[in-house]
DNA sequence: ATGTCTTTGTGAACGCGTGCACAAAGATGG
DNA sequence: CCATCTTTGTGCACGCGTTCACAAAGACAT
């Protein structure tokens, strides 16, 4: 799973339960899915199974929306799609800029997910010189010099940082202060905003290690019978365990298509 | 953050919270740079803040690892990074197979973080005959008819898999059959895997979507703006910048992860 | 030793999210 | 119009996760 998270407790969204709007996106996907097969409609149980989820899970969720099924036939797809592409507020047109054109800044300008959702990717901005006006994904790179410009003159409320994780703060800094309030960071690090600014957070090497923790117990469990703890090399100092070599801090996170 | 999801019912890790192995990875990032600077020990206070969690939260995660901070004084960094690092296994070598190197593909098998954390890559992977033997971060490229063969020869139990979404179900079976039972899915779409395989899936579009209906719920809420207080917000998206936090920010939460 | 001060570790309360199970609503057929 | 059948919408209970608040534990000074 992802992972998102920056301090806020209350989760009042306005009656719509941070966990649902977590999956309508999951829900939508599965929707248009069966549009562009001409599926008129669909029951709950069949939805549910085409998202991955429970199917009393699925209809509590839509119940926060409204009463948009109908009984004893199931959920109108279009109409269904409609509904949940205006709460999640993609009938409008979000432009987007993606700081950090490296590998993985490069892979998000050519991701095709945007466009189809209501995303337009306004600008790739580096702060490497060498890389202005050079086009990644039919788009010109632009210089960190035009950031607060390009932000103002499109409008842009959302921005995605895929810079080193030295440099995430202060990009995030000048793109708070130039009018963002929407940022999707994948650099490995914690961003501090203001009130009033979403930070979601996106780390690969997050999500392999709790793979690896799932993995490491299924083998445990696997050799049961004998099993003890794994070596445990006494002394406080010994320390830092195998492979610690490079800094962590300067590379950049990695991520989705 | 990522999102994942798709598992068990019953989360008897082993005593340890499925919320609280998800945290870890972030205290293990927090503790690194600490020790980076030889910072000898931290209060949970202070390592919260760094890991931008409440700091009850971490006192309770690290209680279900057991006693090892110092009352009056805090926790021992080295001692801490040993600990997590066993606790998650990532004191040992998890070899990866990344498939699908397109972009995103290509991202991942450049990314830094995984050798600081125990993972090698094994082997990249593509469907694309013209892709095989071509070197991307070092690593030659390698035709989809040598999979079941590296991963056994290479005992990779975890794969990555950066493939459009047709292709993603049939080569999910194929690592699946081979042997790989963790997968982290870039792909948008549901995987379905037999029991005992974790999957974790990332999903940008959907992080993008999230922020989204935040973004609109905050510009709904300006609209009607009633608590005047100060400078009259001329154009929505012009100045911004100030702290025009009216009543209640909303931040992401989430997560599992 | 004794007292004071700091910080951990955790018992308990609370709230959110999940899933069950069923009544209500509507379709459909006779 | 009535009976039956399907599927939604939701009340309710349960469990996990979060947070508070404080006693216990140890450091440190006197």
């Amino acid at each position: 799973m992802a992972t998102g998270r920056t301090h806020r407790p209350a989760t009042r969204s306005r009656g719509i339960p941070e966990a649902t709007v977590a999956r309508l996106p999951l829900y939508l996907r599965a929707l248009t899915a069966l549009s562009e097969r001409s599926v008129p409609t669909v029951s709950s149980e069949e939805l549910a199974a085409a998202a991955g989820v429970n199917s009393a899970k699925l209809r509590k969720d839509f119940s926060y929306l409204g009463s948009y099924g109908t009984r004893g036939v199931g959920y109108d797809v279009e109409y269904l799609v409609y509904q949940i592409s205006r709460e999640l507020g993609l009938t409008q047109d979000w432009p987007v800029v993606i700081v950090g054109i490296g590998n993985l800044g490069a892979a998000l300008a050519n991701y095709g997910g945007f466009a189809s959702r209501g995303f337009r990717v306004a600008a790739l901005i580096d702060a490497d010189p060498a890389m202005a006006g050079k086009p990644v994904a039919g788009i010109p790179v632009q210089h960190s010099d035009e950031l607060e410009k390009i932000i103002e003159d499109n409008g842009v409320s959302i921005g995605v940082i895929a810079t080193p994780a030295g440099a995430a703060q202060p990009v995030c800094d000048r793109l708070v202060a130039a009018g963002v309030t929407s940022i999707l960071n994948f650099a490995p690090t914690v961003l501090t905003v203001p009130d009033g600014v979403d930070v979601r957070k996106v780390d690969l090497s997050i999500e392999l290690q709790i793979l690896a923790f799932h993995e490491q117990r299924k083998a445990g469990e696997e050799a049961a019978a004998s099993d003890g703890a794994g070596p445990v090399p006494a002394g406080r100092d010994s320390a830092a365990a195998s492979a610690d070599k490079g800094p962590d801090g300067d590379v950049p996170a990695v991520m989705p298509a």
